[in-house]
This record gives C-alpha cells, structure tokens and sequence, in this order.
DNA sequence: AGGCGTCGGTCGAGATCGTCAAGCATTTTA
DNA sequence: TAAAATGCTTGACGATCTCGACCGACGCCT
C-alpha cells in the first residue's frame, strides 16, 4: 500500500517540502516524471494531506499558547463544539473519550485575550486551562519505517 | 515587522505551500524576484520555520491518537522528558502549568501498541490517557490578520 | 504456452519557472 | 543636500517540470 520508496519519499518532503522532484529522483534512484507520479498518486491517495508552511506564532504576535480541557454543560454540546470552530485563535482541537470531551490548543497575544476568549465559553462548558511554558516536541509525524511492531497483545499471548 | 504582503504570501503558503513564484507575484502584485526576496527573509526571521508536507497517520497505519497527561514522579522529570522525546510515537508535546507536567499526542497502530508505550514511563510518571474521537479542529495556524485586539485588559480598565 | 492489457518505469523536447545582474525610485542618514 | 540603503522592476539565462512516446515486467485469460 506505500512501499518502501514513497516511504523515503515523504520522509525527504517533511524535512523540506520544497525540494526539487530532479533533487528527489536522485535520492531514490528513479526519473523526475517517476517522482512526481508516486507524489501526484501520494496526494489523490490522502497520503499526503497538504504542502504547507509552518508558521512561527510568535512572529505573530501570540506569545502565549494554552491547552484547554473543555466540558460542556449538558445539551451544550454541539453549541460548544462549533462555539470552539468559530474561534480562529483555537489552533487544534480534538473530541476525546473521558470526562473532558474536548482538548484544544490556543494561540493567544496576552493573558488577557486568553481570559477573554474563555469567558466566551464560560456559560456552556466548564474548562480547564493549562498555560505552555516549553514545547519539548513540536508537531511531528509518526515514524514512517515500518518499524515499531511492539504489539502488547503479542506480548501477553506469549506469556 | 510584518506587513500586509507578507501576510497575505503566508496566506497563500499555508493553503498550498508549492503555489509558484510568479503565481504569488501575481496575486499579491509584485515581481516574482521580489516574492523570492520576501520568502527569504521571511525565512531567516524564523517567520516561517520550514516548508513542510502534512501526513494523514492513517495512510501509515497508524489508527488511533491519544492525549496523554503525564505528570513525572517526583525527581524524575527530565528522565521522563527524554523518554517522551526518545519515543518517535510522541507526535507532540507541551510542559505545562498545573499538576500535569506534559501534555502530550500519541501516535499508535492499536490498543496494545498504547499499552506498550505507556507502560515504559508509568515507573516514572502517573499517567491519563483519553482516547482521541474525532478531531473537529487540525492544526491551523492563528489568525494571520493584526485583527482580534479583544484584549480583555483594556475591557477591564473601561468599566 | 502464447497473447494481451495494465502498471510503472525511462527518455527527450518543449514549456515553464526561478535566479541573477543591472538599473531606478524613494526614503533615511550623515 | 548629497550619499547610502531599501525595495522594487525588467530581461536574459539556466534549471526545472511536464507531456507524449515508448519499453519491459507481470498477471490473466483462452
């Protein structure tokens, strides 16, 4: 389903997207017109989501990033959730099991727009925040190899 | 430090970081060396931290995320940060404010890769984990826009 | 076994794109 | 006020991408 070569492929593009499909062939050992098929079929297929750039927040002026644990009140549910979309200062958001129901990321200038944007929300959900201050691991994708089969049901059958 | 051209180049970038120079020069209404001459330095102010591809982990088999709070146990943390950073399954990764000490993504093919996973920090660390559901918002940047000066401070001082 | 379609690859030519040097207008500085 | 620094444009050159034509390996069917 991705073989060992789109594998490489994609690992050279996360590092730099910009790189040269001539520059690509070379370090897979194939012709350009080949490359750019495998990255034309890469991105039909899903595999590859976007070509993006990423931006540093604090060029931008937020200097505070939070993570914010939010549950609704009940029924306020889908009200929240678009409440949550709306905001384009929620940089990520994600619907987990548990009795928070969402975990976002927020991208704010002060303390003071973070306190603002909650109040937003103050009446529909009951939120719980958490200020950034160190960024161990910046996004990053999975390991692409094929590696990592530390299954833990293999494990316990085994024992 | 940033003005209106840059931002509307980000802009264009964001959505499709392999848009062309002379596609960039057209939209904004420049020259494409002058386009080039901004990327550049847009680069080395760190504006924009690199040209990247965005992955869908599911092509790569990886069907679950999770969010995980880790809160080291005490005198192990920075044992425990160089484990998360050592563990390529860590996607993300943020030292915050509050009684959990991290809060971070987890990529993982199943269940028992979850398990395995934590199970090499909860000698180190207390651990809660919440499955990922849905994910009503993916990473976007903050608005690019000098909008939003809802700084709450001001608000506080008018009333 | 032989023929045939498909898939994924190469090659080469033409079109497109990026980069460089030169030059110009505007603003800042001395 | 003159000089220097910015930031832009233009045009030409070199590099890159793309498209069509062609080729070989593989699987399938008769």
């Amino acid at each position: 389903m991705l073989d060992d070569l789109d594998r490489r492929l994609l690992e050279i593009l996360v590092k730099d997207a910009r790189t040269s499909l001539k520059e690509l062939a070379a370090q897979v050992g194939l012709s350009s017109p080949s490359v750019s098929e495998r990255l034309r079929r890469l991105e039909e297929r899903g595999v590859i989501r976007a070509f993006t750039v990423e931006i540093d927040p604090l060029a931008l002026g937020y200097t505070l990033q939070a993570i914010v644990r939010i549950r609704p009140l009940p029924g306020k549910l889908h009200i929240v959730q678009k409440l949550i979309e709306e905001i384009p200062e929620f940089g990520e958001c994600d619907k987990v099991t548990g009795d928070d129901c969402f975990v976002a990321r927020l991208f704010v200038r002060s303390i003071g727009d973070l306190d603002g944007i909650l109040d937003r929300i103050a009446d529909k959900a009951e939120t719980s925040t958490a200020i950034i201050k160190a960024q161990p691991i910046r996004r990053r994708p999975p390991p692409l190899d094929a590696t990592a089969p530390r299954d833990k049901a293999k494990i316990l059958q085994a024992s």
